[in-house]
DNA sequence: ATGCTTATTGGAACCGGTTCCGAAAAGAAA
DNA sequence: TTTCTTTTCGGAACCGGTTCCAATAAGCAT
């Protein structure tokens, strides 16, 4: 079934049924000639004829770097969320962490022409933004931070504060920060300086270490840290990173939070399963994604937006952390 | 940049280009001013006009239930490693676990001309096999079963069965098999049956309560049951479940495994981050992915294959029973 | 050089839509 | 009824590729 032929079933012509397609001027009469044969032969337009002409594809790409992650499911809930309600496809690029099919993602995207981009960025390099520039869509990216492209990001300096703001209630030393490298903006650096900061306006010293932020390279680390001493707290970047604490803690029967605090960040789902419940910030994962979403949809009709977006988040008090 | 500015700057015609493109007879002369152009223009053909030629898109619908499930998150993960290596694309279409959107995503798939359907089904119905059979694309099923299909299913009798036959050698009464309702084909009848099955030969009975697949679901169902009393084995239809009841048992002060044994089914990851850690039956999620994308390749290609193919699992022991 | 086979090439039609433009039809005003 | 507007409609060109077919060029043996 094509355009043609429902045109001749109808007795009109090709432009007459396009036009009725597109809320064009057609006279009651034929409207319902065609509407009768469309109905009955339950046609569809081609949708890769309709993108040539009219260069609009009416698909989103998104780049994702991980799929087993809280964060990157909350925010692609968000994202589908919008994106669903406006009739727009996504077209998923996984990357599985791979920064150079992060590239290859964005190159591939732009060549299906896809009408923009939202881009789950891990880390930023000089090579993304060459991409980025060279493509002439819209990209967003969600999570990090880069000057020049549109950016929905956390913050992460602002969760670092309030952590730490809530641990010197309680605690004045013996601190520990685990943190990951600074390779990741967002986590590596801002998150770590909004807790020290804190602390150093308050005198508060607080030792730091880095890991990873795969879970089980994490609690090797912690072995390693745990052998040399336990701290009284032990802050950690990632939720993965204070579960494998909270995993080693048990193993060698260290009560917490009595002997030892934990806390992380993230709000992942797992923190409420074990027990202690753990402490932790929890980010606006699907409201990022909203945004990204709302922005791109706001780029493609060609509206201007701010070129950074900040989404709040929330300290979640539960029960690895001792209020003596 | 088009295939017409390429053959004019080459000094050549359209349909040379186009043959160079293909693969098609070109002389070694016109190879090179051809290759030139398109180097330096770094042309890329418009995929729209190519697909409405062609008949073929190169993009393959994966409809999806959710995204927060390790189930789900392995065999996409799974599919999309295939699909990446054979250049393919893969438009998710996200139902949050809506059967309604199932349906909606096939049609809308199909409308854009997708080579083939992947559906990650939850429960299927009349209406998904008459919705499938109207559409003249391959569609293969993947964690269910459905005469008439393509489907890749995973072993939940034989899961069950495992799993039986290890409890059955520590236990002989006060167990308990907490499934969810049998409109899931898989887990709440093949599983259960599974386990149930076999304690029957041995002339073993379990008591049988059914919850949601649900996390909250779960942990207040079991909240009911352990107010009248607590078996000495729960067996856990899913990890999830499982993960509830260990909850629970531990915020009643109830040691596991030392007073109640609990397993699950699915080898999440987090039944290896929790203590103790869980015993489970690990599925073939991944390999289901690889196996369903393989098929669908084959059935875009015209092969004939076999309309159900198994994925094994492995019973993973771990903490969580009691081995007196 | 001639005749025959094979490798290259360009022209034109086609895929299935959209849109511009002018013609025809319908409606309104005179 | 005639004339002027306004709707409605069909024809043709176009989007950017692919492919069939016939024409030309090249290669080869005689």
């Amino acid at each position: 079934m094509n355009i043609e032929k429902v045109s001749q079933l109808a007795g009109v012509s090709k432009s007459t049924v396009s036009r009725y397609l597109n809320n064009g001027s057609v006279s009651q009469r034929t409207k319902e000639k065609i509407e009768k044969i469309i109905k009955t032969h339950n046609y569809e337009p081609n949708r890769f004829a309709q993108s040539l002409k009219a260069k609009r594809t009416n698909m989103l790409g998104v780049i994702v770097p991980r799929v087993d992650s809280f964060a990157a499911n909350e925010t692609f809930k968000g994202i589908d969320k919008v994106l669903h309600d406006s009739g727009l496809q996504s077209i998923i690029y996984y990357t599985n962490q791979d920064i150079n099919r992060e590239m290859e993602g964005l190159k591939a995207l732009f060549n299906q022409r896809v009408d923009g981009i939202i881009l789950m960025a891990t880390h930023m390099t000089a090579e993304h933004m060459s991409i980025i520039n060279s493509v002439d869509i819209p990209v967003v990216i969600v999570g990090q931070f880069s000057e020049g492209v549109h950016c929905i990001i956390h913050d992460d300096y602002g969760a670092g504060r309030k952590m730490a703001e809530y641990i010197a209630r309680y605690f004045k030393d013996d601190l520990l920060y685990l943190g990951v490298s600074d390779t990741d903006e967002a986590v590596g650096i801002k998150r770590r300086d909004g807790v020290l900061d804190y602390f150093d306006t308050l005198g508060i010293t607080c030792k730091t270490a880095e890991t990873s932020f795969n879970y089980s390279e994490a609690f090797d680390d912690i072995g390693v840290i745990f052998e040399a001493s336990v701290p009284e707290v032990m802050i950690c970047a990632t939720d993965n990173i204070a579960l494998a604490a909270l995993k080693h803690a048990i193993e060698r029967g260290i009560s917490v939070p009595d002997e030892l605090s934990i806390t992380g960040f993230g709000g992942y789902n797992t923190t409420n399963i074990v027990t202690p419940t753990l402490t932790t910030v929890r980010f606006g994962y699907f409201e990022a994604g909203e945004k990204a979403a709302e922005s791109i949809l706001k780029l493609i009709d060609g509206e201007r937006i701010s070129m950074i977006q900040h989404v709040g988040n929330e300290l979640i008090i539960n029960e690895s952390v001792d209020k003596k």
